[in-house]
Order: structure tokens, then sequence, then C-alpha cells
DNA sequence: AGGTAAACGGACCGGGCGGTCAACTTGTTA
DNA sequence: TAACAAGTTGACCGCCCGGTCCGTTTACCT
């Protein structure tokens, strides 16, 4: 559709610093981040930014997409890992701790802002349904597991550690080896009723 | 200090109605719900709550210490259960599940707003803490969990189901469940080096 | 009943937000 | 190198927020 000439070279090189710079804000102040705090880390005008990205919305988009793409490329080449259980938990762990970027609430608040983020998001979880699919079937977690209790707890080691200031930065391991333990079938109580969709 | 003769009547009324509507509004809108709608919920004007209250801090302050005030209470109770273990699950229940209305965040939100406050989180974390020791004596946890470790994940459920959109209002104790099973010394794997502190 | 202080409420204020625009600068191309 | 389109920019707009203020209402006391 879109001719897409290629970007004038000060623009890429533009593009590029904004992208950098909103991942990192987003990371640090959460969605609200301000889009003019954004362009100052990023080094350019206010102007600039929305002739980039039309919205913030779009911005934020953006940076998620990327991280979505990165882990389900993951998602994927972990699929013919040797232990289908440890790949599991490194992929778990990648969702937690590269620079602990993105929690879940960036894919919730990013939900129908743009349409192949929700592509690409769709494709995210059904990689993650197969990983989880793998691990059950070689006994490594629990058979009462599903794809959406991964997706939806992968994250939470990272939520959780956010919430003490002075954090050693690796202290999220922590808090997935707990959760990982709990899908494990070793000691595994029987579940309350109700499943998530 | 404060002579605080006893408040006119509607006063009194008004004050509670602000309240609940503040506790229902927070819960829903996260500590980022605006003053105005929590005053046409509780039908009076945003002046009024701005007499009541005189910061917004203030009034989520208020809400959080009858919550905080809530679970020491519980925490009390429960340190003379018969089952030490079921005790700690049934706190941790309490936590998330209670008209699943408050979360950490808040905790972290209103830090430092009110000294009231800080002292009774300090409290609450202390009985926490006892409740978790007591539950280690018995066997019911693994040893090398800490009382910061169930503080920091006894809301994860709550925060973890606010992402599914639909969610049936008991989902939270499917993933209270696996994580107390992470917390159980059946199955339990060695965890990664940093101790939250 | 009537006087008074307490309580109420909504117009109003300053500030920060996302987003726009027109004047200006700059990379590109022939 | 000249000319033009692509890109940049910061002032500006409307909006909503937390918080203030003062004219009005209302519960309480005697």
């Amino acid at each position: 559709m879109t001719a897409d000439r290629p970007l004038r070279a000060d623009a890429a090189r533009n593009r590029s610093a904004l992208l950098a710079a909103a991942a990192e804000e987003f990371a640090a102040r959460g969605p609200d981040a301000s889009v003019a705090e954004i362009a100052r880390r990023a080094g350019i005008g206010k102007g600039t930014v929305f002739r980039h990205f039309p919205t913030k919305d779009d911005l934020l988009a953006a940076v998620v997409l990327d991280r979505v793409d990165g882990l389900a490329g993951l998602a994927h080449e972990l699929m013919s890992a040797a232990d289908p259980g440890a790949a599991l938990l490194e992929f778990m762990g990648s969702a937690a701790g590269h620079q602990r970027q993105l929690d879940l609430s960036f894919l919730r608040e990013a939900a129908g802002i743009n349409d192949r983020l929700d592509g690409e998001r769709a494709e995210l979880f059904a990689a993650i349904t197969a990983l989880v699919d793998r691990a059950k079937q070689a006994g490594a977690i629990r058979a009462d597991i599903t794809g959406m209790d991964v997706i939806l707890l992968m994250c939470a080691p990272n939520h959780v550690v956010s919430f003490v200031p002075g954090a050693p930065p690796e202290l999220w391991r922590r808090y997935l080896g707990i959760i990982f333990d709990g899908l494990r079938p070793e000691g595994a109580h029987p579940l309350p009723e109700p499943v998530s969709p």
C-alpha cells in the first residue's frame, strides 16, 4: 500500500533514538510517561515525535511490538530445545527479566490500538501455548496448567519486585523460581474451580 | 491535640459515603481515579471532598488504612489457628480476594504520605512475618521463604487476574493456589541468589 | 423559632497533558 | 549549486486534573 520510500538520514536517526528513548521511558514510568519527556530524552522536539507516530498510543504500540516480536521469536527457538521444562523456564525468565522492560500491562494498554500488534500478540500467545503443551507432555509441569496461566504468571515476578525500591536487579529470579515451583507436578495440590478462558 | 468534637450528622453521612465511593473508585480505576468522579459517585460536591481530606493523597491513605487495619486484625486472629499452613493460605486469600479491592501498589503509592499509615503498615508487615514464621516451623512452607516474600506475592493473583477482561470473580484463587504450591516444601527447588531485604 | 457556626458545592485557578501548526532548517537530487 | 521536498521545532490549543474560595445552605443549641 504505502510507497514507503526510504527515510531521510536524519529522520531515520531520530526515529531510532525516539524508539530507544520511548522504550526506556515507558519501562521506567509506565504507559503514562509523557511524550514531552520522551522527546527530551531522545534529544528531539515534541513535534517530531508526532511526525513519526501520529499518536502516543501508536508510539507505545511500536515499542510493545518490538518486544512481542522478540518474545515470539524466542518462543519459536525454544520449541526445539532439548529440555522442554527448562525451555519454558527460560522463556518465562526472558519475559520477566530482559531489561525488565515491559510487563503484561503494556499488552493490555496497547490492545486494540494497532491491528498489526493485535495479530502479533495472538501469534505470541499461540507460541507460548505450544511451549506449555510441550512442557506438559514431558511431565515438567502439571497437567492442569494452561497457556493462559503461563501468560498471566510470566510477568508477575517483575511486577512483584517493582514494589521494593532498592531491589537487586536479579531479585525477580527468586519469585520466578517460587512461581515455577508452583507449576511443577511434584507437590501439586488441586486447584480451585474457575479456569482462565 | 485536636479537640475533635463530634461531626455534624450530615457531615458524618457524607464522610462515610465518600469513603465508600473512594474505595470503589480506587479499586476500579487505581490510584489515578479522579476526585471529581469520586465526588460524583458519592453524591457530594468536589469541595466537600477536600473539606474532609485536605489532599487526594490523604483520602487514598484513609482508604488504604482501613484495608491495612482489617488485614492486620485478620493476621493476629490467624496466629491462634489450628493449622498454621492453612492460616497463611487463608490470609493470602483474604489479601487477594476481599472485594479484590486493594493491591500492593496502593501501599506503595500511599507510603510516606501519612505517618499513621506508615506505622500501621509496619505493624501489618510484622504480623505477616509472624504468620510466616509459624507456618515455617510447622513445616507447611519451605524454610527459605521470608515474610517479605509473602507480602510481595500475596496480591500477585489479584494483579494477574486484572489482565483478563471478563474474568470470573474467583479466578484469583487459581493463581493463589499455584503460587502457594510454590511456597510448599514438597517439590521445592533451590532459589537463585538475591533475597528480598 | 431563631441565631450561629459548621458544612456544602460549584465556579474558578494554575499546571501539565496529548496533539496541531506554520515558520524554519536540511538532506537529497539533477 | 540551486531548488525543492522532507523533516524539524517550539509556541500554541483545548482539556482535565488537584486544589481553592466564598456565597449559600443546614444542622444544632437554647
